[in-house]
DNA sequence: CTTAGCACTCTAGTTGCAGGAGTGCTAAGC
DNA sequence: GCTTAGCACTCCTGCAACTAGAGTGCTAAG
């Protein structure tokens, strides 16, 4: 592919990401004063459609960027657009109150990148999965109920309600926890629920009830219930011109609404600690997002994944703009998500 | 108006609410056996186009309910419709697992009315804004931080992370607990946050940092933040023919996605223990939920209000079986809710 | 290799028309 | 006085034909 194609390819996909219209060979000679005329172009767009890059939606309407004209795009031709001061500002606005909980926090990040970027933004916070296990507390509750209460690493806290088993004294609780958290402490949840709680359950047989709870939060944090997810902004994607059809609309707002399934989504992207990771159309896991692009990062705390945060837009996204914000937002929630831990 | 025009509006809604196309007279003398002819159907509903029960979309279009027509639809002719088995069953199986955390249990209340009604749902859980005052205690966190722990005595659990203010010892804090759990135990959560802590503040100037803490999450409780709103279903709407309208679904879509909003409105209706309240059209707080109708029910427990259920869907609803369905998710809520508190 | 010219294709929007559904009105019947 | 058959009228819907416009591909000349 050679600079001119290169160019060409660049005018058109930020052209059509611009106007939502497939974009004609004048259209692109003319206003861009490249130097060419009509004719040039348009062999050369007969060859980037020849070779993947962009598509015809039929005879004699201007060409459209295929996914794979995107990927190019993206991966080749884009220049990162970081955030102007005026977006800055409203980011730095949202961390500004340092005692928001993180749920808050979590909350105020996808309301935000919902509002700045004008397409839906998917926010999850620090989970158990990923967390180290710091510390677990009892405290009698109403007589005969106990409130379980576990400490993580990242300074979340997770409490559950339990009916006590009446043939256990406060003591031998007592005891078993002194031995749980001086034997558990800094050890990976995972870990924790694993070979952790087996050992513990030999030694303090009739704690089991207490020790199940355990394994359940940590259990029932990994899978998520929903919790920590926060969908900003969905409505955004009613405004884009690809979504008129309200079928299509149908079949991805299903898929948004499985808190589950977008789970799953973000857990297989983004690990690496620096990217932000694009996904295009059919690159993504579910054919419902066939039409969308994804913009993902993960957010590292003291070297543990403890956030993500995405946008998920239509294919004709602003990427430029898209992906500067993520990164930019990505190192600004970790630092708030560390100053939580740290206090 | 007499009982066959009221017997003509009944059948006319009920058409009109099943095939979702304006009821022409022939439709309704003939399928039902009313014994008269189209002509008089057509007299009739000519009375009732003048009393404002049903409107035409154009001349020589069949008739369509107004929101006057609902409204006395619901109001004087419409029999609640109980729940067959197979629905109160998977009703029940929602309900089954006992030590499902309330967060939880909403989350799942909200996917079972949006699945069996195949409308949206919102569900608010047990806030802290009409609880009582049980417990609060402070562990000591990562050497130089608190965790404060407020008990309510509906049985939910509210946590927050603290830095500890340098000049206050733990012995100082510990009976400044102990004064205010002897204190303010059983006390609204209003009162706490107003009178009850205003006390305590002289009696203990160096813990104000808790104080206002607990302040703070009491009153974050009540303005809610989202929190314990759940939504279900959204998705659903699309699938009515009245909203195939991508412009109507982005208003309306708009709107639900403002928690603060969606509580507001909830917050204003049902307050009766035993009501079902119905919403129609414009009858609605806010003018995007013009083409919408609401079914509300409180959820008390013990006295006190602690949920809210509702169900949003098209005018042309349902509303027979809804009415239904929601008082029975009511009871069964407030059962499971009222299960929680006690133990 | 580039470019002007030109025929060709396809869409979007408009108009006209036929079919169908349902009404309102009138006059006759019970 | 209520009911009903008959009929003219209205309005929507869908289909077909047509036009204007945009953009292309191809060819041949520079």
């Amino acid at each position: 592919m050679d600079a001119r194609k290169q160019r060409i390819l660049r005018l058109l996909v930020e052209d059509y990401i611009e106007t939502a219209h497939p974009v004609g060979s004048r259209a692109i000679a003319r206003k861009h004063g490249l130097g060419v005329s009509p004719a040039t172009v348009r062999n050369e767009m007969a060859d980037l459609e020849e070779m993947g890059m962009v598509e015809q939606p039929h005879t004699s309407a201007g060409r459209v960027p295929s996914s794979r004209g995107y990927r190019y795009y993206v991966d080749n031709l884009m220049a990162v657009g970081l955030p102007g001061r005026v977006e800055l500002e409203s980011v730095r606005e949202v961390y500004r109150d340092r005692s928001t909980p993180v749920r808050v926090l979590i909350r105020r990040t996808a309301d935000l990148l919902s509002e700045v970027t004008q397409y839906t933004s998917l926010v999850v916070g620090p989970g158990l999965e990923r967390a180290s296990f710091r510390r677990l507390e009892i405290l009698p509750v109403n007589g005969n109920r106990l409130l379980v209460v576990l400490l993580t690493g990242d300074g979340t806290v997770q409490t559950r309600l339990l009916d006590r088993p009446e043939n256990v004294s406060p003591e031998y609780l007592e005891r078993m926890v002194i031995v749980l958290n001086s034997g558990l402490s800094g050890l990976d949840m995972e870990v924790v629920a694993g070979r952790g709680l087996d050992r513990l359950r030999q030694d303090f047989p009739r704690g089991i009830t207490v020790l199940e709870c355990l394994r359940g939060m940590i259990e029932a944090g990994e899978a998520g219930d929903d919790e920590g997810l926060c969908l900003g902004g969905a409505a955004n994607m009613l405004r884009q011109p690809e979504f008129r059809d309200v079928d299509k609309v149908e079949t991805l707002f299903s898929i948004l609404e499985q808190g589950r399934a977008i789970r799953e989504l973000l857990a297989e992207l983004s690990l690496d600690p620096g990217d932000v990771v694009v996904t295009i159309g059919e690159e993504n896991r579910y054919p419902e997002m066939r039409d969308c692009s994804l913009v993902t990062a993960a957010c590292y705390v003291g070297g543990r994944l403890s956030g993500r945060i995405a946008i998920l837009g239509p294919r004709r996204m602003r990427y430029s703009r898209v992906v500067g914000l993520v990164a930019t937002v990505r190192e600004l929630l970790g630092q708030e998500l560390w100053r939580r831990r740290m206090g």
